[in-house]
DNA sequence: CAGTGAGCGAGCTTCCGCTTGACTT
């Protein structure tokens, strides 16, 4: 072997390996191949900060991979990203490998085309350890961060819990809007529209008032005095405008569109995007960059000529402006753009298709459009009050450009009226008025983040990156800091007042509001935790944090500063209000009085404990142990009342007899169960344990028991013997996961349509032969 | 399998950013 260029990607390598030819061998690294420990800081603090690094456990056996075919090259080709982690995987590589820093070569190549690589072997160069320290930097303050604070909150608050410089901030974002939501006072006001029609013409006018009025009585008078009004067109302005494409995705704009057009949330974005790169079908997908090869720029423009036209074409090089973006990769875009669509399942197909079209569009031209906006003054109000008139605006698409393909959605709740083509009249036209109707509506709080606005927001912030957007949004929901819900909107009565044969007719009618689709909510512990966190770590949760660190990063790859002083001046009062907070905060709970207890007279509280939020009977410190309970999903120490709380107390519940044995519901270390004769069922995620009756538990006893009886005749006929293959026996099996064969220790599943029992021996060899080459393949 | 939440103390939990492959009974 003469070349061993070793990249991040297993994807990638195959694909380099083709421009490479045959003197070439290119293998992957998996991403990182050394960390800090996981099991405990890792950081010697008192030698200057010295990281202690092992390879990963996943690792070890592609290290040793690797080491055999560093032994057997001539030359060794770090091909790592050309970004700080790049920097930090070929040094670990050059570390753990044993590279004589003299003889292995770092190459750098942003986007995987022939002329990028080769251009890239012909300008090696040797590793930036001021990247590197830049890196180290970054790891070590993420590690000091996320490994102090955390038991922090685990003595002061709940074990297992977390905190760290990306998903605190997170978090708070989520607590935050949720507060400013609490103090939005939604009011009334109401809306003037109307229809006009020129005196000599069908064509309607949708037109709204210039001003919204406050109070019902406001909006009645106004309607009031149009009664005998008269009305013209007072004002007509058409003006050219120009609408431009959005730019290739990045991961953060993939995942807002595929979420706005396609429902995806943030992980199945990446996973099928994951596929369908390894199909080789789109360019990488986790990016910050808008940037196109000169490649995909020609290649785009020969397809917009040959589907739409030469004047559809405009080629554009657009920047990258996002905050600590670092551009190691090209924008998402399709490798063959000659491929509108692909042949694959739906979810693959139309994420491509979404790619495509994102990309294609940005390489077109604008779309030029015509905005005409009629005026309409009011004759007797004229005098009174000038400023009153209603408006129109309309749009006409005068060349279409990049909308031929691709339009990007909106997050925007209401999307307001349309705007219509609207007709050529000049001004002094007279119109009559065919429908007025004042409709009361109410202002909107700010909408609660959904996953893919969230990842808006914190791109913006310049935190977290494109490799873990999806991972952080996973980790808050999985410590309960949030939750994803869907939440009916309240509906709202409106009045409606309409102008009918020079009378005021008044209605009402119900509006359903805006329902709350996948949207992040706080829940109790992540309010908690959060409070809590912007009491004693107000520096790190400040959103601008991870920019000012990220300023110093910048300064250490300059090589401007040092990166063991960067970390000192962060820890030294870090560490300081470390020691603090751990001795002087109070344990935090979040405890609300609710009341006292009718029954015994003694204080009830809502707090969070060991296990979750609960309620509690008794204050802690009094001789008499206080009783708990825990809450019920949907319940919250904010809102809980009283007789809630000592609803949870009726358990368990007595719920008759059955059998001659008593019927018993509760809830266990497992869930809700019924109780019958000394057995155990669970209860269904539907059923309350709470309300559930004597006739439902029964319900679930029967099911339990037909279930297992069906067991009994399945353990009848299984394990069923379908023959035997070179000596040994095959046997079918039914389990967790469906049916399966096995064969000399090893399991074989079974598609759903195979009846085992109607299974030859052949087929099961067939089956089993299949399943072993696919398996060794993998390895 | 079928609470827990007091107090004692053992041992456990935790970060961010690179990557993909697990593969059960």
């Amino acid at each position: 072997m003469k070349n061993l260029v070793i990249v991040e990607s297993p994807a990638k390598a195959k694909t380099i390996e083709k421009f490479l030819g045959k003197d070439y061998t290119v293998k992957s690294s998996y991403g990182h191949i050394r960390d800090l420990a996981k099991k405990e800081m890792s950081i010697d603090v008192e030698n200057h900060y010295e990281p202690q690094y092992q390879i990963s456990d996943d690792k070890r056996a592609l290290v040793s991979e690797l080491k055999k075919a560093v032994a057997s090259a001539e030359q060794v080709w770090l091909a790592s990203d050309e970004d700080r982690e790049g920097e930090a995987i070929a040094w670990h590589l050059q570390e753990t490998l044993k590279l004589d820093p003299a003889t292995t070569q770092r190459i750098v190549f942003n986007e995987i085309t022939k002329t990028a690589i080769l251009h890239a072997i012909e300008n090696p160069r040797q590793i930036d350890m001021n990247l590197v320290d830049a890196q180290q930097a970054r790891r070590v303050l993420d590690r000091l961060v996320g490994y102090e604070i955390s038991p922090i909150l685990w003595s002061k608050i709940k074990p297992a819990l977390s905190a760290g410089r990306v998903q605190s901030v997170a978090v708070r974002l989520i607590v935050e809007r949720e507060n400013e939501i609490k103090a939005f006072e939604s009011k009334p006001y109401f809306r003037v529209t109307a229809q006009f029609r020129p005196v000599d013409s069908n064509k309607v006018l949708n037109a709204t008032l210039n001003r919204h009025f406050d109070t019902e009585a406001e909006a009645e008078a106004f309607l009031q005095s149009i009664v005998d009004a008269s009305f013209k067109v007072s004002r007509i302005e058409t003006k050219p405008a120009r609408r431009t494409p959005a730019p290739p995705f990045t991961t953060s704009t993939l995942q807002q569109e595929a979420s706005r057009k396609l429902g995806f949330s943030v992980a199945r974005t990446m996973q099928v995007a994951q596929q369908l790169y390894e199909s080789g079908y789109i360019t990488y997908m986790r990016t910050d960059s808008v940037n196109l090869s000169e490649l995909a720029l020609s290649m785009a423009k020969k397809e917009i000529e040959s589907q739409y036209g030469a004047e559809y074409v405009k080629t554009r090089r657009y920047q990258t402006k996002t905050k600590g973006a670092q551009e190691a990769h090209e924008a998402i875009r399709p490798t063959d753009l000659t491929a509108q669509s692909i042949n694959t399942e739906s979810a693959q197909r139309r994420l491509y298709e979404l790619i495509w079209k994102r990309t294609v569009a940005s390489q077109m031209a604008d779309a030029e459009i015509e905005k005409t906006e009629i005026e309409i003054s009011i004759s007797n109000t004229a005098d009174s009050n000038p400023a009153l008139a209603f408006g129109c605006t309309g749009e006409q698409v005068k060349f279409d450009g990049f909308l031929k393909v691709y339009m990007e959605g909106t997050d925007d709740e209401d999307d307001g009226p349309t705007a219509d083509l609207l007709p050529r009249l000049p001004e002094g036209t007279r119109l009559s008025i065919e429908n007025c109707e004042a409709a009361q509506h109410y202002t909107q709080h700010p909408p609660r983040y959904t996953e893919a606005s969230l990842v808006k927001k914190l791109e913006d912030l310049g935190i977290g990156r494109p490799s873990t957007y999806a991972p952080t949004i996973s980790t808050i929901l999985k410590r309960e800091y949030i939750i994803k819900e869907d939440r009916e909107a309240e509906p709202r009565q409106c009045v409606v007042l309409s102008l009918k044969g020079g009378a005021v007719k008044r209605t009402e009618r119900t509006e359903k509001g805006f329902a709350e689709k996948g949207k992040l909510f706080p829940t109790d512990i992540g309010c908690v935790v959060n409070n809590f966190l912007m009491d004693h770590f107000n520096d790190i949760m400040d959103y601008n944090f991870t920019a000012t660190v990220e300023k110093d990063f910048d300064d250490i790859a300059a090589g401007k500063k040092d990166w063991r002083k960067v970390i000192d001046t962060f820890y030294i009062p870090f560490h300081k209000n470390i020691r603090q907070t751990q001795q002087t905060s109070q344990r935090t709970t979040g405890s609300r009085l609710l009341g006292v207890d009718p029954a015994s007279g003694k204080n009830v509280y809502a707090k969070i404990g060991r296990f979750g939020t609960l309620v509690q009977i008794g204050d802690t410190n009094s001789d008499e142990k206080p009783r708990f309970a825990s809450m019920k999903k949907g319940q919250s120490i904010e809102t809980i009342t009283l007789d809630e709380a000592l609803g949870l107390f009726n358990l368990p519940r007595t719920l008759g007899q059955y059998e001659d044995k008593e019927v018993m519901v509760s809830i266990g270390k497992f869930g809700p169960y019924v109780r019958h004769n000394n057995k155990f069922y669970s209860l269904g995620k539907n059923d309350d344990p709470y309300e559930v009756g004597l006739e439902r538990a029964i319900e679930i006893i029967n099911i339990k028991r037909a279930a297992e009886q069906q067991k009994e005749e399945l353990k009848k006929i299984y394990p069923h013997e379908i023959g035997t293959h070179d000596g040994d026996a095959i046997t079918a099996n039914i389990g967790r996961f469906g049916p399966y064969l096995t064969y000399r220790g090893d399991n074989f599943r079974l598609g759903k349509e195979v009846d085992p029992l109607k299974l030859s021996v052949d087929d099961a060899v067939q089956i089993i032969t299949n399943t072993s080459k696919k398996r060794s393949r993998r390895k």
